[in-house]
DNA sequence: AAGGGCGGCAACCGCCGAAAA
DNA sequence: CTTTTCGGCGGTTGCCGCCCT
Protein backbone atom coordinates (compact mmCIF):
# COMPACT_ATOMS: atom_id res chain seq x y z
CA UNK A 1 0.00 0.00 0.00
CA UNK A 2 1.08 3.57 -0.96
CA UNK A 3 4.14 1.94 -3.17
CA UNK A 4 4.86 2.68 -6.51
CA UNK A 5 4.08 -0.20 -8.54
CA UNK A 6 6.47 1.67 -11.08
CA UNK A 7 9.70 1.01 -8.29
CA UNK A 8 9.05 -2.72 -9.08
CA UNK A 9 9.13 -2.53 -12.89
CA UNK A 10 11.98 -3.77 -14.50
CA UNK A 11 14.26 -2.36 -17.37
CA UNK A 12 12.82 1.37 -16.09
CA UNK A 13 15.98 3.23 -16.40
CA UNK A 14 17.64 5.14 -13.46
CA UNK A 15 20.37 7.57 -12.58
CA UNK A 16 20.96 10.65 -14.97
CA UNK A 17 18.59 11.88 -17.65
CA UNK A 18 19.93 11.42 -21.46
CA UNK A 19 19.69 14.90 -23.71
CA UNK A 20 16.87 12.78 -25.83
CA UNK A 21 15.03 11.83 -22.88
CA UNK A 22 14.63 15.40 -21.50
CA UNK A 23 13.62 16.40 -25.00
CA UNK A 24 10.67 13.54 -25.33
CA UNK A 25 9.53 14.73 -21.91
CA UNK A 26 9.83 18.28 -22.82
CA UNK A 27 7.87 18.19 -25.67
CA UNK A 28 5.38 16.12 -24.84
CA UNK A 29 4.33 17.82 -21.75
CA UNK A 30 4.78 21.17 -23.46
CA UNK A 31 2.18 20.34 -26.20
CA UNK A 32 -0.17 17.97 -23.77
CA UNK A 33 0.76 18.86 -20.33
CA UNK A 34 1.49 15.87 -17.85
CA UNK A 35 -1.74 15.16 -17.03
CA UNK A 36 -1.66 11.71 -15.19
CA UNK A 37 2.03 11.70 -14.32
CA UNK A 38 2.18 7.51 -14.72
CA UNK A 39 1.17 7.51 -18.51
CA UNK A 40 3.25 9.97 -19.30
CA UNK A 41 6.33 7.73 -20.08
CA UNK A 42 4.18 5.85 -22.29
CA UNK A 43 2.53 8.15 -24.07
CA UNK A 44 5.83 10.65 -24.40
CA UNK A 45 6.57 7.67 -26.55
CA UNK A 46 3.28 6.61 -27.76
CA UNK A 47 2.75 10.49 -29.39
CA UNK A 48 6.11 9.95 -31.82
CA UNK A 49 5.10 6.59 -32.27
CA UNK A 50 2.31 7.57 -33.64
CA UNK A 51 3.47 10.81 -35.58
CA UNK A 52 6.28 8.40 -37.40
CA UNK A 53 3.41 5.40 -37.93
CA UNK A 54 1.42 7.94 -39.94
CA UNK A 55 4.30 8.63 -42.36
CA UNK A 56 5.05 4.66 -42.66
CA UNK A 57 1.16 4.36 -43.63
CA UNK A 58 1.83 5.77 -46.53
CA UNK A 59 4.48 3.09 -47.39
CA UNK A 60 1.51 0.42 -46.16
CA UNK A 61 4.19 -1.54 -44.49
CA UNK A 62 3.46 -3.36 -41.65
CA UNK A 63 6.74 -4.54 -41.24
CA UNK A 64 8.36 -1.27 -40.97
CA UNK A 65 5.77 -0.35 -38.15
CA UNK A 66 7.17 -3.64 -35.58
CA UNK A 67 10.40 -2.18 -36.30
CA UNK A 68 9.52 1.54 -35.22
CA UNK A 69 7.34 -0.08 -32.17
CA UNK A 70 10.52 -2.11 -30.67
CA UNK A 71 12.69 1.03 -31.75
CA UNK A 72 10.70 3.99 -29.98
CA UNK A 73 9.59 2.19 -26.85
CA UNK A 74 8.79 5.57 -25.10
CA UNK A 75 10.58 7.07 -21.98
CA UNK A 76 12.22 3.81 -19.87
CA UNK A 77 11.14 5.58 -16.59
CA UNK A 78 8.45 5.30 -14.07
CA UNK A 79 5.74 8.44 -13.88
CA UNK A 80 7.59 9.65 -10.95
CA UNK A 81 11.23 10.02 -12.29
CA UNK A 82 9.37 12.01 -14.84
CA UNK A 83 8.08 14.14 -12.37
CA UNK A 84 10.64 14.80 -10.45
CA UNK A 85 12.86 15.71 -13.81
CA UNK A 86 9.85 18.47 -14.80
CA UNK A 87 9.61 20.04 -11.83
CA UNK A 88 13.35 19.86 -10.70
CA UNK A 89 14.93 20.93 -13.99
CA UNK A 90 12.73 21.07 -17.29
CA UNK A 91 10.34 23.19 -16.00
CA UNK A 92 10.29 27.07 -18.11
CA UNK A 93 10.00 28.92 -15.11
CA UNK A 94 12.86 27.57 -13.77
CA UNK A 95 15.38 30.96 -12.42
CA UNK A 96 18.46 28.28 -12.11
CA UNK A 97 21.80 30.13 -11.53
CA UNK A 98 23.33 30.75 -7.82
CA UNK A 99 20.91 32.24 -4.98
CA UNK A 100 21.57 35.97 -4.45
CA UNK A 101 22.24 37.25 -0.82
CA UNK A 102 18.55 38.24 -0.68
CA UNK A 103 17.21 34.51 -1.18
CA UNK A 104 19.69 33.18 1.44
CA UNK A 105 18.31 35.66 3.80
CA UNK A 106 15.14 34.65 2.91
CA UNK A 107 15.33 31.11 3.11
CA UNK A 108 17.11 31.26 6.19
CA UNK A 109 14.72 33.41 8.07
CA UNK A 110 11.84 31.21 6.83
CA UNK A 111 13.45 27.80 7.79
CA UNK A 112 13.30 29.52 11.28
CA UNK A 113 10.03 29.63 11.13
CA UNK A 114 9.02 26.53 9.25
CA UNK A 115 11.94 24.36 9.69
CA UNK A 116 12.04 22.13 7.04
CA UNK A 117 9.65 22.14 5.35
CA UNK A 118 11.00 22.90 1.99
CA UNK A 119 7.83 23.07 0.00
CA UNK A 120 6.79 25.60 1.83
CA UNK A 121 9.85 27.77 2.25
CA UNK A 122 10.35 27.38 -1.86
CA UNK A 123 6.91 28.53 -2.49
CA UNK A 124 8.06 31.90 -1.20
CA UNK A 125 10.69 31.62 -3.52
CA UNK A 126 9.43 32.23 -7.58
CA UNK A 127 11.41 29.90 -9.78
CA UNK A 128 13.43 27.67 -6.70
CA UNK A 129 12.48 24.34 -6.49
CA UNK A 130 11.85 22.77 -2.45
CA UNK A 131 15.57 20.26 -3.23
CA UNK A 132 17.59 23.23 -4.80
CA UNK A 133 16.43 24.95 -1.37
CA UNK A 134 17.64 21.39 0.54
CA UNK A 135 20.42 21.27 -1.25
CA UNK A 136 21.63 24.71 -0.68
CA UNK A 137 20.62 24.52 3.25
CA UNK A 138 22.26 21.45 3.72
CA UNK A 139 25.82 22.33 1.86
CA UNK A 140 25.88 25.62 2.62
CA UNK A 141 23.53 27.43 4.57
CA UNK A 142 24.06 25.24 7.29
CA UNK A 143 27.79 25.86 7.71
CA UNK A 144 27.72 29.41 7.05
CA UNK A 145 25.25 29.56 10.59
CA UNK A 146 27.01 27.48 12.89
CA UNK A 147 30.65 30.10 11.41
CA UNK A 148 28.28 32.85 13.05
CA UNK A 149 27.60 30.93 16.19
CA UNK A 150 24.38 30.36 15.01
CA UNK A 151 22.38 27.16 15.49
CA UNK A 152 20.87 25.67 12.35
CA UNK A 153 18.37 23.34 13.75
CA UNK A 154 17.15 26.30 16.18
CA UNK A 155 18.36 29.64 15.22
CA UNK A 156 19.35 30.11 18.44
CA UNK A 157 22.87 31.15 19.66
CA UNK A 158 25.65 28.03 19.99
CA UNK A 159 26.18 27.64 23.82
CA UNK A 160 29.56 26.39 22.82
CA UNK A 161 31.25 26.52 19.81
CA UNK A 162 30.33 22.72 18.67
CA UNK A 163 26.77 22.40 20.04
CA UNK A 164 25.28 21.02 17.15
CA UNK A 165 21.33 19.80 18.08
CA UNK A 166 20.69 15.92 16.94
CA UNK A 167 19.76 15.49 13.54
CA UNK A 168 16.38 13.84 14.59
CA UNK A 169 15.33 17.35 15.43
CA UNK A 170 15.93 18.88 12.46
CA UNK A 171 13.70 16.47 10.38
CA UNK A 172 10.52 17.67 12.76
CA UNK A 173 9.07 21.70 11.86
CA UNK A 174 10.18 23.91 14.95
CA UNK A 175 7.52 24.26 17.37
CA UNK A 176 7.36 28.23 18.49
CA UNK A 177 10.04 28.89 20.86
CA UNK A 178 9.77 28.65 24.27
CA UNK A 179 9.57 31.60 26.77
CA UNK A 180 12.41 32.67 28.42
CA UNK A 181 14.17 35.71 29.80
CA UNK A 182 16.49 35.66 26.16
CA UNK A 183 13.56 35.12 23.74
CA UNK A 184 10.49 37.15 23.35
CA UNK A 185 7.78 34.62 22.71
CA UNK A 186 3.88 35.10 23.46
CA UNK A 187 1.63 32.68 22.35
CA UNK A 188 -2.23 33.74 23.12
CA UNK A 189 -4.20 31.35 24.15
CA UNK A 190 -7.55 31.53 22.12
CA UNK A 191 -9.59 33.81 23.65
CA UNK A 192 -12.43 32.13 21.04
CA UNK A 193 -11.00 29.72 18.59
CA UNK A 194 -13.05 30.80 15.94
CA UNK A 195 -12.08 34.20 16.04
CA UNK A 196 -8.38 33.86 17.15
CA UNK A 197 -6.40 31.10 17.06
CA UNK A 198 -3.02 32.13 18.25
CA UNK A 199 -0.33 34.80 17.35
CA UNK A 200 3.28 34.25 18.47
CA UNK A 201 6.45 36.23 18.21
CA UNK A 202 9.68 35.33 18.91
CA UNK A 203 13.12 37.96 19.44
CA UNK A 204 16.32 36.32 19.20
CA UNK A 205 19.91 37.97 18.71
CA UNK A 206 21.25 37.45 14.77
CA UNK A 207 24.70 37.88 14.52
CA UNK A 208 25.78 39.22 11.11
CA UNK A 209 29.07 39.73 8.79
CA UNK A 210 28.00 43.16 9.38
CA UNK A 211 27.81 42.91 13.18
CA UNK A 212 28.43 41.01 15.66
CA UNK A 213 24.93 40.97 17.32
CA UNK A 214 21.89 42.54 15.51
CA UNK A 215 18.30 42.72 16.74
CA UNK A 216 16.02 40.61 14.54
CA UNK A 217 12.72 39.99 15.26
CA UNK A 218 9.63 38.03 13.44
CA UNK A 219 6.41 38.53 13.72
CA UNK A 220 3.55 35.64 12.67
CA UNK A 221 -0.11 35.74 13.36
CA UNK A 222 -2.34 33.19 12.80
CA UNK A 223 -6.25 34.44 12.55
CA UNK A 224 -9.40 32.38 12.21
CA UNK A 225 -11.85 34.63 11.65
CA UNK A 226 -15.17 33.48 10.02
CA UNK A 227 -16.01 36.03 7.11
CA UNK A 228 -19.73 35.15 7.93
CA UNK A 229 -19.38 37.06 11.33
CA UNK A 230 -17.46 40.45 9.58
CA UNK A 231 -19.64 43.64 8.78
CA UNK A 232 -19.33 44.31 4.90
CA UNK A 233 -15.96 46.16 5.04
CA UNK A 234 -15.58 49.18 2.34
CA UNK A 235 -12.27 47.23 1.65
CA UNK A 236 -10.67 43.78 2.74
CA UNK A 237 -7.30 42.66 2.67
CA UNK A 238 -6.29 39.17 3.14
CA UNK A 239 -2.58 39.00 4.05
CA UNK A 240 -1.45 35.47 3.42
CA UNK A 241 1.54 34.43 5.99
CA UNK A 242 3.95 31.64 5.23
CA UNK A 243 2.67 29.24 8.13
CA UNK A 244 1.46 26.13 7.94
CA UNK A 245 -2.20 25.42 6.58
CA UNK A 246 -3.21 23.61 9.14
CA UNK A 247 -4.24 26.74 10.49
CA UNK A 248 -5.98 29.24 8.56
CA UNK A 249 -3.24 31.21 8.19
CA UNK A 250 -4.45 34.98 7.41
CA UNK A 251 -5.73 38.43 8.90
CA UNK A 252 -8.70 40.07 8.01
CA UNK A 253 -7.91 43.72 8.67
CA UNK A 254 -10.98 45.80 7.43
CA UNK A 255 -10.98 49.30 6.95
CA UNK A 256 -14.12 51.48 8.18
CA UNK A 257 -12.68 54.33 6.80
CA UNK A 258 -14.21 55.34 3.69
CA UNK A 259 -11.29 58.06 3.30
CA UNK A 260 -8.77 55.09 3.84
CA UNK A 261 -9.75 52.38 2.22
CA UNK A 262 -7.13 49.06 2.96
CA UNK A 263 -5.44 49.14 -0.99
CA UNK A 264 -5.55 45.97 -3.01
CA UNK A 265 -2.00 46.47 -3.68
CA UNK A 266 -1.31 45.24 -0.21
CA UNK A 267 -1.75 41.65 -0.93
CA UNK A 268 0.67 42.33 -4.05
CA UNK A 269 3.17 43.18 -0.90
CA UNK A 270 3.09 40.11 0.94
CA UNK A 271 1.86 37.18 -0.58
CA UNK A 272 3.91 35.21 -2.63
CA UNK A 273 4.45 37.41 -6.04
CA UNK A 274 6.23 39.95 -3.45
CA UNK A 275 9.85 38.60 -5.29
CA UNK A 276 8.33 38.89 -9.09
CA UNK A 277 6.95 41.94 -8.01
CA UNK A 278 10.49 43.30 -6.25
CA UNK A 279 11.68 41.83 -9.14
CA UNK A 280 9.63 43.69 -12.25
CA UNK A 281 10.20 46.94 -10.13
CA UNK A 282 6.45 47.53 -10.83
CA UNK A 283 5.65 48.80 -7.86
CA UNK A 284 3.61 52.31 -6.96
CA UNK A 285 6.70 54.26 -5.19
CA UNK A 286 4.78 56.06 -2.91
CA UNK A 287 3.53 53.25 -0.74
CA UNK A 288 2.62 54.67 2.78
CA UNK A 289 1.56 51.77 5.19
CA UNK A 290 1.38 53.79 8.01
CA UNK A 291 -1.21 55.83 5.81
CA UNK A 292 -3.15 52.64 5.32
CA UNK A 293 -2.79 51.55 8.54
CA UNK A 294 -3.07 54.43 10.72
CA UNK A 295 -6.83 53.89 10.92
CA UNK A 296 -9.18 51.85 12.90
CA UNK A 297 -9.58 48.33 11.85
CA UNK A 298 -12.35 45.65 12.13
CA UNK A 299 -10.78 42.94 13.04
CA UNK A 300 -13.53 40.20 13.08
CA UNK A 301 -17.14 42.01 14.07
CA UNK A 302 -15.16 43.60 16.17
CA UNK A 303 -13.48 47.20 15.79
CA UNK A 304 -9.90 47.77 16.87
CA UNK A 305 -9.17 50.72 18.66
CA UNK A 306 -6.25 52.92 17.01
CA UNK A 307 -3.52 52.26 19.30
CA UNK A 308 0.25 53.17 18.79
CA UNK A 309 1.23 50.09 19.62
CA UNK A 310 -0.29 48.82 16.62
CA UNK A 311 0.87 51.14 14.57
CA UNK A 312 4.58 50.44 15.99
CA UNK A 313 3.97 46.73 15.11
CA UNK A 314 1.69 47.00 11.77
CA UNK A 315 4.03 49.45 9.97
CA UNK A 316 7.04 46.65 10.87
CA UNK A 317 5.60 43.99 8.74
CA UNK A 318 7.92 43.04 6.07
CA UNK A 319 6.28 43.27 2.57
CA UNK A 320 8.44 40.64 0.78
CA UNK A 321 6.79 37.65 3.10
CA UNK A 322 4.15 39.08 4.94
CA UNK A 323 4.44 38.61 8.88
CA UNK A 324 8.26 38.53 9.10
CA UNK A 325 9.57 41.77 10.47
CA UNK A 326 13.66 41.93 10.28
CA UNK A 327 15.52 44.89 10.51
CA UNK A 328 18.62 42.98 10.71
CA UNK A 329 19.32 40.91 7.84
CA UNK A 330 19.90 42.44 4.38
CA UNK A 331 16.56 41.02 2.64
CA UNK A 332 14.96 44.16 3.92
CA UNK A 333 17.80 46.54 2.83
CA UNK A 334 16.51 47.77 -0.15
CA UNK A 335 13.18 48.01 1.07
CA UNK A 336 14.21 49.99 3.84
CA UNK A 337 16.25 52.57 1.76
CA UNK A 338 13.26 52.72 -0.48
CA UNK A 339 10.33 52.85 1.74
CA UNK A 340 12.23 54.16 5.16
CA UNK A 341 8.75 54.57 6.80
CA UNK A 342 7.89 51.41 6.64
CA UNK A 343 10.54 50.08 9.34
CA UNK A 344 10.52 51.85 12.33
CA UNK A 345 13.68 51.02 14.44
CA UNK A 346 12.55 48.12 16.82
CA UNK A 347 15.55 47.63 19.30
CA UNK A 348 14.05 47.45 22.56
CA UNK A 349 10.77 49.22 22.47
CA UNK A 350 9.65 46.59 19.83
CA UNK A 351 9.16 43.77 22.59
CA UNK A 352 6.90 46.30 24.63
CA UNK A 353 5.09 47.59 21.73
CA UNK A 354 4.64 43.78 20.70
CA UNK A 355 2.90 42.94 23.86
CA UNK A 356 0.79 45.98 23.74
CA UNK A 357 0.00 44.47 20.56
CA UNK A 358 -1.00 41.49 21.95
CA UNK A 359 -2.77 42.89 24.76
CA UNK A 360 -4.83 45.35 22.60
CA UNK A 361 -5.88 41.98 20.64
CA UNK A 362 -6.76 40.83 24.09
CA UNK A 363 -8.88 43.46 25.31
CA UNK A 364 -10.69 43.69 21.67
CA UNK A 365 -11.57 40.23 21.68
C1' DA B 1 50.13 12.60 -13.56
C1' DA B 2 47.69 10.07 -10.08
C1' DG B 3 44.65 9.70 -6.45
C1' DG B 4 42.31 11.04 -2.35
C1' DG B 5 39.18 14.36 -0.19
C1' DC B 6 35.52 17.30 -0.58
C1' DG B 7 31.45 19.94 -2.06
C1' DG B 8 27.62 20.51 -5.07
C1' DC B 9 23.95 18.61 -7.10
C1' DA B 10 20.66 15.40 -9.39
C1' DA B 11 18.01 11.76 -8.51
C1' DC B 12 16.39 7.87 -5.83
C1' DC B 13 13.98 5.93 -1.75
C1' DG B 14 10.47 5.40 1.35
C1' DC B 15 6.76 7.29 3.71
C1' DC B 16 2.36 9.73 3.95
C1' DG B 17 -2.24 11.46 2.88
C1' DA B 18 -5.74 11.98 -0.50
C1' DA B 19 -8.30 10.26 -4.14
C1' DA B 20 -9.97 6.63 -6.90
C1' DA B 21 -11.52 2.02 -7.60
C1' DC C 1 -15.34 0.31 4.11
C1' DT C 2 -11.16 -1.54 2.22
C1' DT C 3 -7.66 -1.64 -1.07
C1' DT C 4 -4.98 0.43 -4.58
C1' DT C 5 -2.97 4.17 -6.97
C1' DC C 6 -1.00 8.49 -7.24
C1' DG C 7 1.25 12.86 -6.16
C1' DG C 8 3.96 15.10 -2.94
C1' DC C 9 7.48 15.53 0.38
C1' DG C 10 11.83 15.16 3.01
C1' DG C 11 15.90 12.35 3.81
C1' DT C 12 19.56 10.28 1.74
C1' DT C 13 22.71 8.51 -1.68
C1' DG C 14 25.99 8.48 -5.12
C1' DC C 15 27.97 10.62 -9.14
C1' DC C 16 30.90 14.15 -10.95
C1' DG C 17 34.14 17.70 -11.09
C1' DC C 18 37.36 20.49 -8.69
C1' DC C 19 41.20 21.11 -5.72
C1' DC C 20 45.07 19.83 -3.17
C1' DT C 21 48.94 16.94 -2.17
Amino acid sequence: MGRHSCCYKQKLRKGLWSPEEDEKLLNYITKHGHGCWSSVPKLAGIYIYIYISLIIYTLHSTLLHLILYACLPGLQRCGKSCRLRWINYLRPDLKRGAFSQHEENLIIELHSLLGNRWSQIAAQLPGRTDNEIKNLWNSCLKKKLKQRGIDPNTHKPLSHPNDIHPISDSSKPHQPYPPDSHDLFLHHKSYNSDMLACFSFHHFNYPTTTTTTTSSSSLCFNNNIPTSTSPSPSSTTMLHSILPTTVNPTLTLQSNNPHHPLPNTIPHLVDNQALAWENNKDLPDDIKWSDYLNTPFFLGNQMLQTSPSIYATATEVKPETGFLVDDSCTTTTSWHHTHPQLFQPSSDIYSKDVHRFSMAFGQTL
